[in-house]
DNA sequence: AAACTGACTATTTTACAAATCTGGTCATTT
DNA sequence: AAATGACCAGATTTGTAAAATAGTCAGTTT
């Protein structure tokens, strides 16, 4: 149990201090204190700071990725599927404790590495949607176009309706942003009659 | 000439010292001085600095309507004037030194006026977007919707496609940028066939 | 000998007081 | 009556000493 062992404890100290304090206000020292570890420990399995963030940030990725793929009915529409996916991947990016402190933490103080890990976050959104782009044109449901420059749209367009918007006026209810998103980004404005 | 002299040398010295320093570093002695004027002058047109910077941003605004209206067509169809206008706004938006120094201000020091001023003028973009989107419904030309949300949207699309997207990936070209902005705002994803 | 540890170091960050600067005022000058 | 700039209170910057921190490694434990 020796390594495996440490190293998990490492990964779960990590995780909670990350969570707790951002990457700034963790120090290597209460990372080896919550881990019952010595410091010296932490450097066999990771070679610094950034690659144990990285460890936790990844896990946090895979995290994101087991919700949206549970998110998935092959059988569904593709609108339906998105919806529901961007939806749950939102929420669960608006709840996650590390998520929130390192918005913070890029507010307050700017910190690169936290800018950096929610940039990675929001690669990761982004790849994932591609993917179910380029499904969807195979499949012949939405109209050939770049993937890369739709999925960001599309992440785009549902931020703005669910948190940007709310500077300016009401928040819109769930109904409200699932028929703006469709009808904007499906639809299309454009009158047909 | 008096007066209304004296009022226009402080504009032109602010102006000016406002685009060159931004409004943290932008001094009331200063701004005397370039003016050619007694301190205590600028304080008999405008009560205190942050009035005297929503002068100047007031007539940057004024300058961005005049602008949009000069691209304005009324026997052009909406999205061809929308296209148009978002273009020259943007453009402008993104040569005017006032606003490009107070864009660095913000990143740099996250100066509350400087984000404020950067607020104002993309309120009054959404304001005057409102204005055409309201138009277009009325003359049936989109379908109905709430022109709020509708050129929220639409400012933050044209700028995740001009902007946002080059840190992802290579710049679009005008023709894609313009074919992208339809083929999602108004014709829609969703396959018809 | 292999795994682990925490004292140690070079560098960064913080704390803080002194010095400087700045927005705004107002008694004096024009 | 209009304009001015010396002045002031409060904010900001600067210099620097003290504290903290990431990462190392000689020594300890298993």
């Amino acid at each position: 149990m020796a390594v495996v062992d440490r190293r998990q404890q490492v990964i779960k100290a990590a995780a909670k201090s990350f969570s707790l304090f951002g990457y700034k206000a963790t120090t290597m020292d209460q990372v080896a204190k919550i881990a019952n570890v010595g410091k010296g420990t932490i450097y066999t399995f990771f070679s610094n700071k950034e690659q144990l963030f990285d460890e936790i940030l990844h896990s946090v990725i895979l995290e994101m990725k087991n919700i949206a793929d549970r998110e998935i009915k092959r059988d569904k529409p593709f609108f339906d599927n998105l919806q529901r996916v961007l939806d749950a991947l939102l929420d669960f990016r608006s709840e996650h404790e590390l998520i929130i402190k390192l918005s913070q933490e890029k507010r307050e103080f700017g910190t690169l590495q936290a800018q950096e890990g929610l940039d990675k976050i929001e690669g990761a959104i982004i790849a994932y949607l591609e993917r179910e782009v380029e499904h969807a044109i195979s499949k012949n449901e939405i109209k050939p176009c770049d993937p890369k420059v739709i999925s960001v749209v599309m992440l785009k367009l549902y931020v703005t309706l669910t948190a940007e918007l709310n500077k300016l006026q009401a928040p819109l209810s769930k109904e409200e942003i699932k028929s703006y998103f469709r009808l904007i980004l499906a639809e299309g404005l454009a009158q047909t009659t």
